[in-house]
DNA sequence: CCGTTGCCCTGCCAGC
DNA sequence: TGCTGGCAGGGCAACG
């Protein structure tokens, strides 16, 4: 389940894969998988484009063409991106496969089809409901804090909330909650100053050591390269029922909040 | 604006 | 062995 270290990992691998490639046809099985704005055709316009470059915005994988146009990719929970070179074996669940000229191919599996590549047109405002990178210099301790006021929504469900923070899924929520010693439900208008701003530490510290090894692979999930994470190793909370807290030893356990399977220690959170 | 719910999907696994 | 039901989850629409 891609969230925002392993998006950036699958990024990067494909900018070392793709860039300056250009596209010679767009292969497209499954029509829901790839959108285009009314009145462009999707395989039509990428054809002949170069990539330009290779990015990401909150968990959106983003493929810059030189025409200025942009790939925006989103993986969901089980969306796989993959540089693929000829006669390599095809991905179970493709839907869609960028040919380029020098015959490498980026192909977009996902079983569940989820997942979306979505054209985009220069200068369309696709991300205007998205909240701040968390990692960027946008994302400040007061403007943290500030966001909370006056909320009352569990502080889990604050964290997920896309238009407030980017890139935040339910592993690294979970993970920033027990780092920082705050009850997922609490409403987040309740958390005080000094919590509010380890829980800011918390957020922004498990993305980058999450980024540092390369996401968490649950299930099978791999990057770009095939390559799986290594975050899962160093879980403190995330899938560990019953398993003693590393903090306090109590066993850790499972609640559903903003209807997400919610993992924390009902002893060191508060 | 705010908060909540339901839906989209299929693979996997526990339980019978 | 073979079936069933529950769970996994991000983003978006809809509702009060």
């Amino acid at each position: 389940m891609p969230e925002l270290p392993e998006v950036e990992t699958i990024a990067r691998g494909l900018a070392r894969a793709v860039t300056g490639k250009t596209i010679e046809s767009v292969e497209i099985r499954l029509p829901k998988m790839a959108v285009a704005p009314p009145g462009v055709d999707f395989a039509r316009a990428l054809a002949g484009e170069r990539v330009a470059e290779v990015g990401r915005r909150a968990k959106y994988v983003l493929i810059r063409l030189e025409s200025g146009r942009m790939l925006v990719t989103s993986l969901r929970m089980t969306g796989r991106l993959l540089v693929q070179r000829p006669g390599e074996t095809e991905f179970p669940g493709t839907h869609v496969v960028l040919f380029y000229t020098d015959e490498t191919r980026l192909s977009f599996a996902d079983v569940r089809t989820f997942g979306r590549m979505r054209l985009v047109e220069p200068g369309e405002a696709w991300d205007k409901s998205l909240g701040p990178e968390p990692l960027s210099a946008s994302f400040t301790p007061e403007g943290f804090i500030g966001m909370l006021s006056g909320r009352t929504t569990p502080i889990k469900a604050f964290l997920l909330d896309q238009q407030r923070i980017a890139g935040i899924g339910n592993i690294y929520a979970c993970e920033a909650l027990w780092a920082a010693g705050i009850k997922p439900g609490r409403p987040a208008g309740s958390i005080t100053k000094p919590a509010a701003r380890r829980l800011y530490h918390a957020v922004v510290d498990v993305l980058q050591r999450a980024i540092d090894m390369r996401g968490t692979s649950v299930d099978d999930y791999v990057d770009a390269e095939g390559l799986r994470g290594g975050f899962q190793n160093v879980l403190a909370v995330y899938g560990r029922l019953g398993q003693p807290c590393a903090r306090c030893g109590s066993p850790i356990v499972r609640t559903v909040i903003a209807q997400r399977g919610t993992w924390w220690c009902r002893r060191c959170q508060r």
